[in-house]
DNA sequence: CTTGCGTTGCTTGTATACAAACAACGCATC
DNA sequence: GATGCGTTGTTTGTATACAAGCAACGCAAG
């Protein structure tokens, strides 16, 4: 293995970008420490670059900094669990119920494509694929009935709403999510904006309603120890002498992954 | 006049709060450029804090960085201003209408001392601190009916139909809004939710249907030229030898004004 | 008077250097 | 064995340095 960086030269805006993916596919944990060098090392650009992007997941509120300790994914409480999923229901019943006019043809077949690309993946075995899928959703119906600019806000909302669930697993079946999803669709339609409303708030309030268990509580240094001290495995490999800077496995999360999205790639507002 | 700074000691997300303040006064303009030396001089802060706050600004839509020329306020063009004036409706209605207990007392106080703080203002001189107080009404609503997390992303929004109103200049009356606003609280009181969002509807589309001529269109380099080059008055004072620098009384737009809000001070989540 | 070209200054973009502070670890002591 | 202290390493926070590039200005030629 060579010391050449994993995703070599990323922009700022993009390695925000692969962030975020990576925490609406689960990919990444909440609480989980994303130390400046790491990710500079990962990214291949220098820590300057990734100051930069902390800095716009963190205005985003995807990320929090603790003093000299490092930044870190936010863990959202119990509380700010209940506001983010209130929050969604506000905005997406509101953005239904504000539709007038029928919604095309051409965006209602994207929507159809697009929990087809669920219902493939629920069949299929990637986990991750699936809840960015399941999430992706709401963007994609968002930028279908009104624009990228409450799309972006939902991407955002979505993420935050999926480290909740992350945090407080949540039991709530993803065949049952897709399935809701299929007929907030149909509502659409049949041009039935307020049923498709009112069916966006009892599916939100349903996966708001599934969260269970206090909190599994993982410490965010585990995952360091456990890859300095390789349990006496017989990967060899894994075994880094005790010269070696850090083990860069960690961070395989981050790469692409590539979840077959339905839309076109993401961009916040005009990133240039 | 010495060389010290106007503000001194600011951090990031400080100066990132006063230049969204200053947008939501109106005090400043939809394409004005903001210099990162400029920015750091009056501040009184490295280019490198300035650039933090410029990119946390653009992860939330407020600015735009034009490749080797600037930084820069947004210009929203005509599409982008319906659809910022949608998604506001789309989010306020749906706020409104996912309101199901009665708002409390202590709430709505807190809005009624709002309107009448706009009143106020309305009577009074200070222009950049009217509008500045009938934007932020819907601030405060969104924090009252929801919490942080929908005021922050009304804020943002809310920013950008300023920004809107400001460049195509909006006919709408000033009083007129407020005694919109004293008309949702109203209906809030007497427990009307669906009625509060439609009027929540009205009072944003009225708004958005004042909108005027197409552009004043004004060059963002002209103050600079201005200030270069003061047209021979009196004012022997406000001309800088050849040698000078940069005329920092171009950005007094920025400094506080503070314009007597009856809400906490602003905060993005929780910015350290 | 107009037009084309060269120069200059200022701007961003990126990297690196330095300092402060915290946490963890080891060691000596009780 | 337990506890307290000093040391060390790593991390962020901030500033500065350097490079590249664009825009505008002035000057000269037609």
């Amino acid at each position: 293995m060579s010391t050449t960086p994993v995703l070599p030269r990323s922009s700022a805006p993009q390695i925000a970008t692969h962030i975020v993916d990576a925490i609406l596919s689960g990919r990444i944990a909440p609480g989980q420490r994303l130390g400046e060098q790491e990710l500079a090392d990962v990214f291949g650009v220098s820590r300057t670059l990734v100051r930069e992007a902390m800095a716009r997941l963190s205005a985003r509120g995807m990320v929090e900094v603790s003093s000299r300790r490092g930044w870190f994914v936010v863990q959202p409480s119990r509380a700010d669990a209940a506001e983010a999923f209130s929050a969604r229901i506000a905005v997406e019943t509101g953005m239904l119920n504000s539709l007038d006019r029928p919604l095309p043809r051409a965006k209602l077949a994207r929507l159809k494509a697009h929990y087809k690309a669920e219902q493939a993946a629920i069949k299929g075995a990637h986990a991750g694929n699936r809840s960015y899928l399941l999430g992706d959703f709401h963007v994609c119906l968002a930028e279908c009935v009104s624009g990228p600019l409450l799309a972006d806000i939902l991407r955002d909302l979505t993420a935050r709403t999926t480290l909740v669930a992350t945090l407080f697993q949540s039991t709530h079946d993803a065949a049952l999510s897709c399935s809701e999803h299929v007929a907030i669709v149909a509502a659409l339609e049949r041009n039935d904006a307020s049923g498709a409303a009112e069916l966006m708030r009892a599916h939100i309030g349903a996966v708001a309603a599934a969260l269970g268990s206090p909190a599994p509580q993982v410490d965010p240094l585990d995952p360091l120890r456990q890859a300095l001290q390789p349990p006496a495995t017989s990967d060899a490999d894994a075994k880094p002498g005790p010269t070696t800077k850090r083990s860069r496995r960690l961070f395989t999360d981050l790469i692409p992954a590539t979840p077959t999205a339905t839309r076109a790639p993401q961009r916040r507002h005009k990133e240039n």
